[in-house]
DNA sequence: TCCTATTTTGGAAACGATTCCATTTTAATA
DNA sequence: TATTAAAATGGAATCGTTTCCAAAATAGGA
């Protein structure tokens, strides 16, 4: 009862020919008489033919697939990454495995190690943990989102540090002095690191002092219990933004009279869900396009093409909590 | 120079064993003697052998492949379903295939197709057009999010009747008389369309006037141009509500005070960053397992197991929108 | 009509694993 | 020690494609 599912074979026979034949139809190639090509179309059709790309991989030693590893597709910022290198992708005839590492490094390393054994064609590794060997040793061609992974994978960043800059001088500009900065973990390698350094640098300079907390369960009220005349407040991303401006209200801060707030990341969703934020966005889509680009350069062998730095400028997006 | 992936003829070469053996020793299968074993683990060491997962995916015919097609992984609600998807499979041993429909049919045909031929063990389909026929012939495991696709294809979904009965007695409850429903595109088969229903059955059971507005760029200005005494909006999901609310407040409406809003979807993400939204609030991470479950009895052969028609039921959280 | 170049086709060997079956080796029991 | 069962191993076929190579058919030109 249990059918079989068709396999070229089972067309080249319906159709009187060889298996070389109905695999020329199939792929176009070589000489294919028009009689016969017409038979072969016409069996496949019959059979509801679908030709198996398992088969074809292994054969070709090619699977066009990209694996995708980053930390969760349940945020904003990675979500819109995600889509949009799912589209570019897409139209050029790739598909993506989705792997939400969660921040942990076993399961990136579990996934890396399974990415291989699918025979990836390549990996955009936006997670970030520290100390993940294998990205120095594989042969992949890989892209890394914000990440430094090994000497020969190249980068794709937007300015974090001009980010760090363009917020913080925005908020002196406005007339703060006492500013705080909330950062994301410091265990991982993020970006959000060279914000930081530029909130430090430029408060340094202005002869501000400078406070950095570590983002956690009690951060937010412990900065707030701890700096009640705090003026500005620069988050590394919007999700630690909006949850400052829930805290603030709820405390009877009125912003952006009292106190300003200015996050990070600028992704559609929070600016349509938060449209009053002020932020520092990040062009996603073009660093999802140029992820794309330079992957498929790698896989396609044109590595001379390939720049190991790029960083993509931000852009304050001012809204009316500064 | 360009030296081939080792395979595993490469280790049983290197170990002094066959391919059978080998093999054995990569799926703990069958008798191995304890000496043979570590010459094998060895080689595998030294050779940085990694078990090529599309040769295994031909011969046993499984490839451990779930495909996802969904909108767009750009919107809160699909974003952390599609995230709870990838966490379950993956805890099951399988990985996930990304596919974003955009709300195009060609796009998601094109897609189930791929799929096919990618020999997946399996769909869950979560985007929303009508008049795709292949799923009514296909033999494939397929589990539907909030649509109907063929006889027998389980649907999991929340009982959107309800919720839309509990936003809109909320909303009455509140004093509210004159409410207007801003519904999503009709022509997509979404679940909003019994939420709508709820609506209005619910409408003409107190006496009242019901209207229902499809979103488009300009609906929510007409909106309020049309219906300036507007006293309670109830919007298909969250995004439209805080587009809703963002004209309000530019109108000048006080809410909850003139206007109160309520939105419909609850993901993680919509609370963060806008939780003083009044919201319908759908299960999504036990939608996602229970499609898992779904989708895992199938792909095993448990069809007794399946029930075709799932509904979970839907939470009010209250906000300050109301 | 014959010869050569082009077009059209098919046979068989890959791709890198798994598994069936058979065979050899080791251990256990009488 | 002989006998038998269990443990350990290998050979060859297979999964469903693609491609190399050779052969057959057709067409074109002298």
């Amino acid at each position: 009862m249990e059918l079989r599912k068709p396999k070229l074979e089972d067309v080249a026979k319906l159709a009187g020919v060889s298996r070389t034949t109905v695999s020329r139809v199939l792929n176009n190639r070589g000489y294919i008489g028009d009689k016969t090509r017409e038979k072969v179309y016409q069996a496949m059709e019959t059979l509801d033919y679908h030709p198996n790309e398992i088969a074809r991989s292994l054969f070709i030693n090619k699977t066009n697939i990209i694996g995708l590893i980053f930390p969760t597709t349940n945020n904003p910022f990675y979500a819109q990454m995600i889509y949009h290198l799912e589209n570019n992708f897409e139209a050029l005839g790739y598909k993506v495995l989705l792997c939400n590492s969660g921040g942990r490094v076993d399961k990136e390393r579990a996934y890396l190690d399974m990415l291989q054994r699918h025979q990836v064609d390549g990996i955009v590794a936006g997670a970030h943990n520290r100390g993940i060997e294998i990205y120095e040793k594989t042969k992949l061609p890989i892209v890394s989102i914000d990440r430094y992974l090994a000497p020969h994978v190249p980068v794709v960043s937007s300015d974090n540090y001009a980010g760090g800059i363009l917020a913080t001088s925005l908020l002196l500009d406005k007339g703060c002095q006492h500013i705080i900065h909330i950062n994301g973990p410091i265990d991982l390698e993020t970006p959000a690191n060279l914000r930081r350094k530029a909130y430090e640098d430029i408060m340094k300079k202005n002869g501000l002092p400078y406070l950095t907390y570590e983002i956690s369960e009690t951060t937010i009220r412990d900065l707030f219990d701890q700096n009640p005349h705090v003026e500005g407040i620069f988050a590394s991303d919007d999700l630690i933004a909006t949850q400052v401006l829930t805290e603030a209200r709820k405390r009877g801060y009125r912003v952006p009279e009292d106190l300003k707030v200015i996050g990070y990341d600028g992704a559609d969703m929070t600016c349509i869900l938060r449209p009053e934020l002020t932020t520092i966005q990040q062009p996603i889509d073009a660093m999802a396009e140029l992820s794309v680009q330079l992957l498929i350069d790698q896989i396609e062998q044109r590595t001379d093409q390939i720049t190991l730095h790029n960083s993509l400028s931000v852009k304050l997006i001012e809204g009316q909590t500064t």
